[in-house]
DNA sequence: AATCAGTGCAACCGCCGTCCA
DNA sequence: TTGGACGGCGGTTGCACTGAT
């Protein structure tokens, strides 16, 4: 191995800080500034090593540190510079004055990675998540070429042992019978569809991460601009939309088969919100409880909203896109809810992911099958 | 009230690049 | 030219806190 932890000789301090030795490390830097972090402690009388002061000044006892949440803006710039500069945690804390970078690299694992995976977006490449496009279209597909979904069946597996599995199915089913009567679903798949393949067209032309320019602001706006056409054709592999698509069966059996091994997760936790996309609209014989724990079933729908898209009658009617609906602060948030929609979001995890749900969350991929359920 | 699981964050670890004798 | 010292960086760990059961 490499060389020994520097702390390990000369017995020296590990783990939390005191006050007093805080103090001690601020009065020194004080009178005589930073650097030379190899003979500081011993000069400022503390028993740690010079490493471990350097770390506890940078991340903490610096006066210029910025404590408390991110700022919106804050935030929205993190993911921006992550997009461009990856895990260069000093670079993108260099354009956050009063962040450290060690604290950017925390709220980003705990907090933005997380959401950005709830949004199956890939939080390396920045990416849509190839897997969770093609799943999303394949149970799409199915719905409409079928009113019973046989998972089990199209698995090539027998009846699912796993209960929350077999609820998830027969909400599927329910869904589909429901919805195959009244085209609604179809509409809204095509919707969803759309939704996705927007961002899908990006990566799939281009090759490119999707910049955060259009897909995390209100820039992405412009992208709803462009003929609904030109943007089904694009990207066939992850948008089946199913009535432009003749070989769906075909490509959903082969597509079932290649990521069956996946949906073994599909029960585990989590949602499938999109299967009762109109709110009010869930079946009276199936409780919320019958399928565990839907953060988002109905948050993605803001009735008053002209974003929401899951009431279209309109393929055309082109949805707004704006980040500040994907990722708020309480204090910051530019898209407030309104008070249904903030009942709605009675279920969603914490306070401060509710705009995670929100209420033009477009690119919306079920959580029963990111993060928890297809590992990244 | 006790226990457990999940979460957030400060601190540590190990590697790497740069500097300098 | 070389090797040790040093600082910086990204990844990981450990623990305190909180909410659920």
């Amino acid at each position: 191995m490499g060389k020994p932890p520097c702390c390990d000789k000369d017995g020296l301090k590990k783990g939390p800080w005191t006050a007093e030795e805080d103090q001690k490390l601020i009065d020194y830097i004080q009178k005589h500034g930073h650097g030379r972090w190899r003979i500081l402690p011993k000069n400022a009388g503390l028993k740690r090593c010079g490493k471990s002061c350097r770390l506890r000044w940078t991340n903490y006892l610096r006066p210029d540190i910025k404590r408390g949440r991110f700022s919106f803006e804050e935030e929205e710039t993190i993911i921006q510079l992550h997009c461009v500069l990856g895990n260069k945690w000093s670079a993108i804390a260099a354009h956050l004055p009063g962040r450290t970078d060690n604290e950017i690299k925390n709220y980003w694992n705990t907090h933005i990675r997380k959401r950005l995976a709830r949004m199956g977006i890939d939080p390396v490449t920045h990416t849509p998540r190839l897997d969770l496009l093609e799943l999303s279209s394949i149970l799409s597909s199915s719905l409409y070429h079928s009113s019973q979904l046989n998972l089990p069946s199209l698995l090539g597996i027998g009846p699912f042992a796993n209960p929350n599995i077999q609820n998830l199915v027969t909400a599927f089913n329910l869904s589909s019978q429901r919805k195959t009567s009244d085209m609604n679903t179809c509409q809204y798949l095509q919707q969803n569809q759309f939704d996705n393949t927007l961002v899908g067209n990006h990566q799939f032309q281009s090759s490119q991460p999707i910049q955060p320019s259009t897909i995390y602001s209100g820039q992405a706006n412009q992208l709803h601009s462009r003929p609904i056409q030109e943007i089904q054709h694009c990207a066939a592999s992850s948008t089946l939309s199913a009535p432009f698509q003749s070989e769906v069966p075909q490509l959903t059996q082969a597509k079932m088969e290649q990521l069956s091994p996946n949906l073994a997760y599909f029960g585990s936790q989590n949602s499938l919100p999109n299967l009762w996309p109109n709110i009010g609209e869930r079946p009276d014989h199936l409780a919320m409880g019958d399928i565990p724990n839907f953060p988002e079933f109905d948050s993605i729908i803001d009735p008053n909203s002209e974003n929401h898209v899951l009431h279209s009658n309109n393929i055309e009617r082109i949805p707004s896109f704006s980040f500040d609906s994907f990722i708020t602060t309480p204090s910051s948030s530019s898209t407030p809810l309104n008070s249904s929609a903030a009942t709605s979001y009675a279920n969603c995890s914490t306070e401060y992911e509710d705009s995670y749900c929100s209420n033009s969350l477009m690119y919306n991929i079920p959580n029963s099958l990111n993060a928890s359920g297809l590992r990244m």
